[in-house]
RNA sequence: GGGCGGUUAGCUCAGGGGUAGAGCACCGGUUUUACACGCCGGCUGUCACAGGUUCAAAUCCUGUACCGCCCACCA
């Protein structure tokens, strides 16, 4: 036992807790062991920084129940580790070499790839440190990076058996091209966003000279592209135009006059240029149609040689330049402002180009369909259940996956190309030489990095080896991960999961919200409203930060964190410390371990409360986090500590500790097991303040014992249960009434401003001395916490005009206050009272004579009704008398 | 165009068929020997709008409006 500082500093205490439990491996998994297996993944942080706040709730939430299913007894596994994050990592160095004014190529592959990893190994301690200052529970000693030996090796199985499959096939497409990163994106790299353009309607002539067809787009630089001109087939307005040759200005070049199915007829003019080469529909149309795909911008964004006179300029530059020379020969025929989307790059923001290139792609979908199957099958539960569509949805539409990168930063596609044949080598281990004795040289191309991450589950488990770890911990149980990376990467590793590791990656995806800031808008480093999680940590503590995200994380809901919440939780982990400060300067120096609670028959009604309180408690907290309701549980857990708790048990037993012998001992025992079962119940969310009380607190030697060792730790407690002997209705009914009686005292002390230090003597009467006997028990609790001088008791009590009177349940209140009370005022007021009552009344008489509320409503509810009725009948009454008394 | 979520006290949000809750803010009292980051008391709402189901709707259903997010091959 030692004493607790006057206030909780977190910035000393917390590092201290995690030292601790570290070194007493309180969150290495046991393998070995025959309890049961809880695992998860961290979904792993970018090594490109630092975490934000949406990564501290997506730690905290895990952290909860990793530390809730450890202090079940279950053998918990969480995983942790880093993601080399391809082309987010890359362009964060690069933007590093470009203030030494630059680019990797200066460098070289080799030399950039050092840097890189230079600023991975500083940004990997930021992160961890992070983690640790956050709380998290992680197993250190299974931390794991992509781009580890093991995991790279996983990566190289399965592309060669995808490969081997032919799931994974190279080929010339159109794809989404970032000309700033200079790399193939995926389809998901693409930010849509809707951007105000113009719509540019253009005459293209026909090829003998007299007049043209109009066609409208808002690209016209890619018009030196065009291999067609498309119309509906249905369509009577081109009906005779088939047989007539276009010729495309600028160009010069001859086109074909098309008809697919693809065209809308009622947009613009029903007539569309075809450009195969930049577009994803004109591709297709192209192919359709055998057209061929003419590039005329390059992975620059610069125009190629195919856009003639414009060659050279830089895209946009070129589409000005081009509107102008149309407009001069006459063949603009309008311009429409029109809003439409445009596809950005996710890491860059630089307008992405579909550009014709040769890439390595996924064939998607029998893995998808396999990825659906097993949701449908439940063997994934996705929670709340509504993401589930967004899923099916998703994966019923999906596109092939292309997979290739132009980066130097990432895992190296194995792929090695024959110099003196054709020949693709696709091989795990570095091949010597092509089968031709040609020698081989390896893509230069490298993975995308969701490619990796989608392995994550297994590869970090030793897959390809068949490992314990991956015998025992996998499938996961739980992944809890936000939803914005639903797809990128949830669906990636339920696909590859599925294919490579036999079975779903996890049992349960909990999918958390977002968080913003207080206003409820996105956080963004350009709007400025970005939180630094490790800024509020050092003002607030990392507990009362977690104790914030948890409560509130309501499903479904986005996060706005509110500085009001946030302050408030504060105050609620002052509020443990200052309780827990109460309680240990109550305890006999003596005493040394926590002793055992009497059985609780005998006990005083208030110790009884507490207890089943405490019980039911666990029940609701236990139910709560299965239901991830994080919000729940903290709410209840903060109500009941504070308000329960602090607010009336600790204030009812204060008398008990004043006095000696068995009431005292009986308290103290009471009050230990009930602050202890708190500690542990709170652990979970705010771990290290009840771990520096717990410390300070006498308890049994078998408690949270770390393995091999006599030390103990509130992380390997066991989480309270329920305690059915504890269940005590009578025992509530009772406190209710107390507190229903000092209630009602202090609102006519605070009514009539009678200060603290006035001690008023107060009455109680009621017909029979049977009546008043359970509060005569509990006078001194009454006095105590009414500030009261004495309560009395009467079947009578002579009326007195300075005497305020109020009725609680069958008892009537009598508080003299002479010399204060305006009888006027005290009219008003038990007027108002009844007023209230009355019409309470009257609404419940008006349902029970109601003959279809009494039929239909459920006989229990019927019940209440009447039993209410008659108690606000008598209470009308007694306030009627009153009333009368006073002359109203 | 499709999908999802939201609209409850001044603010941030819970709740969810029987007649509204929390934190913060606000008002009054209070330094009672754990806590003024406290204690005690109080005030605050046509639960977005319109229909419907029901004995009973803030809660379920339908529609409308507004806000937000996601998806989509909107030349």
């Amino acid at each position: 036992m030692r004493e607790l500082t006057k206030v909780f500093e977190h910035a000393t205490v917390d590092p201290k807790w995690y030292a601790y439990w570290e070194e007493l491996g309180a969150f290495r998994a046991s393998p070995a062991s025959d309890r049961p297996v809880f695992s998860m993944v961290l979904p792993p942080p970018n090594v490109t920084g630092w975490l934000h706040i949406g990564h501290a709730l997506n730690q905290t939430l895990p952290d909860i129940v990793a530390r809730w299913k450890r202090m079940q007894g279950y053998d918990v596994l969480w995983l942790p580790g880093t993601d080399h994050a391809g082309i987010a990592t890359q362009n964060v160095v690069e933007k590093q070499l470009a203030k030494e004014n630059k680019t990797r190529h200066d460098l070289g592959r080799e030399a950039f790839e050092a840097r890189v990893w230079e600023w991975v190994k500083q940004s990997h301690g930021t992160i961890t440190s992070q983690m640790r200052q956050l709380g998290s529970s992680v197993d250190w000693s299974r931390e794991r990076f992509t781009l580890d030996e093991s995991l790279s090796r996983a990566v190289r199985r399965v592309f060669v058996t995808l490969y081997k499959e032919r799931l994974i096939y190279r080929g010339t497409y159109l794809v989404s091209w970032c000309p700033r990163c200079r790399t193939a994106l995926s389809d998901l790299e693409v930010v849509h966003k809707d951007t105000a353009g113009k719509l540019y309607r253009i005459r293209y002539p026909y090829a003998d000279g007299d007049g043209g067809v109009v066609v409208a787009t808002t690209r016209p630089e890619t018009m030196l592209g065009d291999t067609a001109v498309a119309v509906h087939p249905d369509d009577e307005r081109y009906r005779a135009l088939s047989e007539r040759v276009i010729r495309l200005p600028v160009i010069g070049r001859e086109i074909r006059f098309i008809r697919d199915e693809f065209v809308d007829p009622e947009f613009g003019t029903g007539a569309v240029k075809v450009t195969p080469a930049h577009d994803p529909n004109d591709f297709e149309m192209g192919r359709r149609h055998e057209l061929a795909a003419i590039s005329v911008i390059d992975e620059d964004g610069k125009m190629t040689a195919e856009a003639g006179p414009y060659v050279g300029r830089d895209r946009f530059d070129a589409r000005r330049a081009l509107v102008e020379q149309l407009d001069a020969e006459g063949l603009l025929v309008g311009v429409d402002e029109h809003i439409h989307s445009v596809g950005h790059c996710q890491r860059c923001r630089a307008v992405v180009e579909p550009l014709l290139s040769t890439q390595w792609f996924v064939k998607i979908r029998p893995l998808a369909d396999r990825a659906l199957e097993v949701v449908d099958q439940q063997k994934t539960r996705f929670v709340p259940a509504n993401w589930t569509r967004t899923y099916n949805d998703w994966m019923t539409n999906i596109h092939d996956w292309c997979i290739s990168r132009q980066l130097w930063w990432g895992h190296r596609i194995p792929a090695w190309y024959c110099d003196d044949c054709s020949e693709i080598v696709v091989s795990e281990e570095t091949p010597s030489a092509c089968a031709c004795g040609g020698s081989l040289r390896q893509d230069t191309d490298v993975l995308d990095t969701w490619f990796s991450s989608g392995l994550w589950p297994f590869s970090t488990m030793g897959w390809p080896d068949s490992t314990r770890d991956l015998a025992r911990y996998y499938p996961t149980t739980l992944l809890i991960t936000a939803h914005d990376i639903i797809f990128f990467w949830v669906a990636r590793m339920m696909m590859l999961g599925v294919r490579f590791a036999g079975d779903v990656p996890f049992k349960t995806v909990y999918i958390t919200s977002l968080v913003r800031d207080a206003h409820g808008q996105k956080m963004s480093k350009s709007k400025g409203n970005v939180v630094d999680p490790l800024k509020l940590i050092g003002e607030i503590g990392a507990d009362a930060f977690r104790f914030t995200l948890a409560a509130l994380a309501s499903p479904g809901m986005d996060i706005s964190l509110s500085e009001g919440r946030l302050c408030g939780y504060r105050q609620f982990i002052n509020k443990i410390w200052n309780a827990s400060r109460f309680v240990l300067i109550n305890l006999p120096e003596t005493l040394t371990e926590r002793p055992a609670v009497p059985r609780s028959a005998g006990l005083d009604v208030i110790h009884r409360w507490m207890l089943h309180r405490a019980s039911e408690l666990a029940d609701e907290i236990g139910t709560a986090l299965e239901e991830f309701r994080f919000d729940v549980a903290a709410d209840r857990l903060y109500h009941a500590f504070w308000h329960e708790y602090a607010d009336w048990y600790i204030e009812l037993v204060k008398p008990h500790l004043q006095a000696e012998g068995t009431r005292r001992d009986t308290a103290i025992a009471v009050l230990l097991e009930v602050h202890d079962r708190f500690l542990r119940l709170l652990h979970p969310f705010i771990p290290f303040v009840t771990e520096e009380i717990w410390q300070a607190l006498p308890r049994r030697p078998e408690d949270g014992r770390a393995v091999d060792t006599s030390r103990q730790t509130i992380t390997l407690a066991r989480f309270p249960e329920p305690v059915s002997e504890w269940d005590d209705s009578e025992a509530v009914d009772v406190v209710e009434l107390l507190q229903e009686v000092i209630t009602t005292i202090r609102t006519v002390r605070s009514e009539w401003g009678v200060p603290p230090s006035r001690k008023v003597t107060v009455v109680i009467e009621a017909s029979f001395e049977s009546e008043w006997e359970v509060l005569r028990t509990n006078a001194d609790s009454i006095t105590h916490l009414a500030s009261l001088e004495s309560l009395e008791f009467a079947d009578h009590v002579p009326r007195d005009p300075d005497t305020v009177r109020r009725v609680v349940r069958n008892f009537q209140v009598h508080i003299p206050l002479a010399g204060i009370v305006d009888r006027s005022k005290e009219t008003e007021r038990v007027r108002k009272n009844l007023n209230k009552l009355v019409k309470q009344r009257e609404s419940l008489r008006a349902r029970l004579s109601n003959r279809a509320f009494v039929e239909r409503a459920a006989p229990a509810v019927v019940d209440e009704a009447r039993a209410k009725e008659q108690a606000i009948g008598q209470h009308q009454v007694k306030l009627e008398q009153i009333l009368a008394e006073l002359g109203g």
